[in-house]
DNA sequence: CTGAAAGCGCTTACAG
DNA sequence: CTGAAAGCGCTTACAG
């Protein structure tokens, strides 16, 4: 039988009220006291019955989830995701409160998290922006004690307590080892279409992305990035011009959103060969490029993985608990047409 | 506040006792209290708090994993994921008991399920073997109410509740898919090294490989398959003498265990040329030769994952809960040397 | 067929 | 500084 605060008290010869003071840290115990206890603890090998901590204590955990109302396919997805979080967090003893804010735009998100300063939830995920201001009310949630987590866009050199994402330089090497595998070392030339480089995921895919093919495929060019601002409706318009330009593109990395302008354009553009295309994020129309032949790879990011990982790490945080790295690994998916889910 | 059994037991006007037989289908409750309480149920929206029925019982689940006594990499990284869950299982009131079997032998691993019905755990998860007999077991378990896991090797057209592994025909897909884009298309030979064709899962990625390449990349040969026994030896040798026959192999698919024996084959020898190299499964060995540029891309799944997701579908059957199936699938992993975890 | 009472392992006022 | 008692939401003998 597992041993119980029961046998503790019986051990130590103290009262419940007493042991469960010193389990919890509680002061207002005699030191003699409390190493009774404590020795009793350790002798029985004793771990505690969370649930029935829980189930004690009424508790249930609540957490913010602070979204940007970005309207492109992925993050609507992972807005779907912690929508599908919510509704089944009644089971888990979860809240779960979605927040939105207006994109990029580190104001909206500071004032945000500090009323959440105020309300002292039991954990906050927030889809960051790399801003000083940001780095700093993090910094004062943290010191009142309030676990965070960045998802999806980390904030480096903070005190977050985790990152649930992509390591975005590895996808970008991961693109460039791709595509210059896939080019099989000819000449060639590479247009790349990102969001905007004042993101930071876009600059370190662009980074890993122009590293992997300088080291490994030197005969591979890379053109001047087109910022197609995540908008389907410029990517096409740049993507168009692009091939009309350059006749000789042999590839597109695509390592931002906007990815149903680029599947038009390349559907319209009649070049004497497709080129070659690498794109982010398995979505309705990312999916069906890559069964039509027009996408030839995708790198993912599983949303809903990102969100349960989320969860669980502040659930652990908020529980003093540690978290299983492995488990909270978000990889990135490789998915041609062959292993699509 | 969420309702309890004790606003049902009010509102139907019974006891609790009355509640909890209604609620868990008991019997000897007539129908009309029953309908009673049913109204109530219906009209709060109860959902009952499964941690506090689980303490009221002192449930523990107890499931059993019965695993290959294998000596390859990939199959030792699965007896130890397990081993790590069982470390854990304590605090989340499942014990988890490890049966270890023969490899490739039938008669064992029915021996064992056969003991499973007597002594009837909460569920279990095994690595199955596509055989008669075993599927009879099999049945006969899920008729006694015992949820049933394949892991890893799957047992198809049988009673089992969940397989936990990946989708083979799509893995030997994907390898094709990747040999032939990394080819370019070349005329080129490719060797294909194998466990065993007697094995289910082999022949399924020999058949994915096979279909692909044949669709796609019609100018690439397959020698046949060479068979290695998953045997790093026997497996060196094979590779060493096919090379030594074949100076023109371009590529080659390892889709079985004993990579250690293909990749000191692949050191020692030395053509004009190295071959495109994939494998299967990332162990320290792959790992390290994927570094080093003597394979090309693996292929993994993520033992792990696989393990976490038994236990959770297993709890869920147990507990007639539903699966989140977009959690359980099981993805198949490309690594290459640039996106290593 | 139905109910009162005790208990699962922990926590929380409250009293002393 | 310490303890007795009640309670979290559910289940389980036991009695009737």
């Amino acid at each position: 039988m597992k041993p119980t605060v029961h046998d503790i008290a019986k051990i130590a010869g103290v009262s419940l009220a007493t042991v469960d003071r010193v389990l919890n840290g509680r002061p207002g115990v005699r030191s003699v006291t409390r190493g009774k206890v404590e020795d009793a603890i350790t002798s029985l090998g004793y771990v505690r019955d969370l649930a029935a901590a829980n189930l004690a204590k009424s508790r249930t955990y609540s957490f913010v989830f602070i979204l940007p109302a970005n309207d492109n396919s992925f993050m609507i997805g992972l807005h779907e995701e912690v929508r599908g979080a919510v509704v089944r967090s009644s089971a888990e003893r979860t809240v779960i409160r979605i927040i939105d804010v207006p994109p990029f735009d580190p104001g909206a998100l500071v004032a945000v998290l500090e009323t959440l300063l105020a309300e002292r939830p039991a954990g906050v995920a927030f889809v960051a922006i790399d801003a000083p201001e940001v780095r700093a009310v993090a910094r004062r949630l943290t010191e009142a004690g309030i676990p965070i987590v960045t998802l999806v866009s980390d904030l480096p050199d903070s005190s977050r307590d985790h990152y649930a994402g992509i390591d975005n330089i590895a996808a970008g090497r991961t693109a460039g080892s791709l595509m210059g595998r896939f080019l099989s070392g000819r000449e060639s030339t590479v247009a790349v279409l990102a969001g905007s480089m004042l993101v930071r995921d876009h600059r370190e895919r662009l980074e890993g992305f122009s590293t992997a093919i300088a080291q490994a495929y030197p005969n591979v060019h890379i053109l001047p990035v087109l910022e197609g601002r995540d908008d389907p409706g410029l990517s096409e318009t740049m993507v168009a011009e692009a091939l009309r330009r350059n006749a000789d593109i042999a590839g597109i990395y695509s390592l931002g959103a906007g990815n149903r302008g680029l599947i038009r354009a390349l559907q319209k553009a009649h070049g004497p060969r497709r080129p070659l295309v690498i794109a982010h994020e398995l979505t309705a129309s990312t999916r069906a490029a890559l069964s039509d032949g027009v996408i030839d790879a995708v790198l993912n990011q599983d949303a809903g993985h990102e969100v349960r990982s989320a969860i669980r790490v502040l659930k652990a945080k908020a529980d003093g608990l540690p978290v299983l790295a492995a488990q909270e690994r978000i990889r990135i998916d490789i998915f041609l047409k062959d292993n699509l889910p």
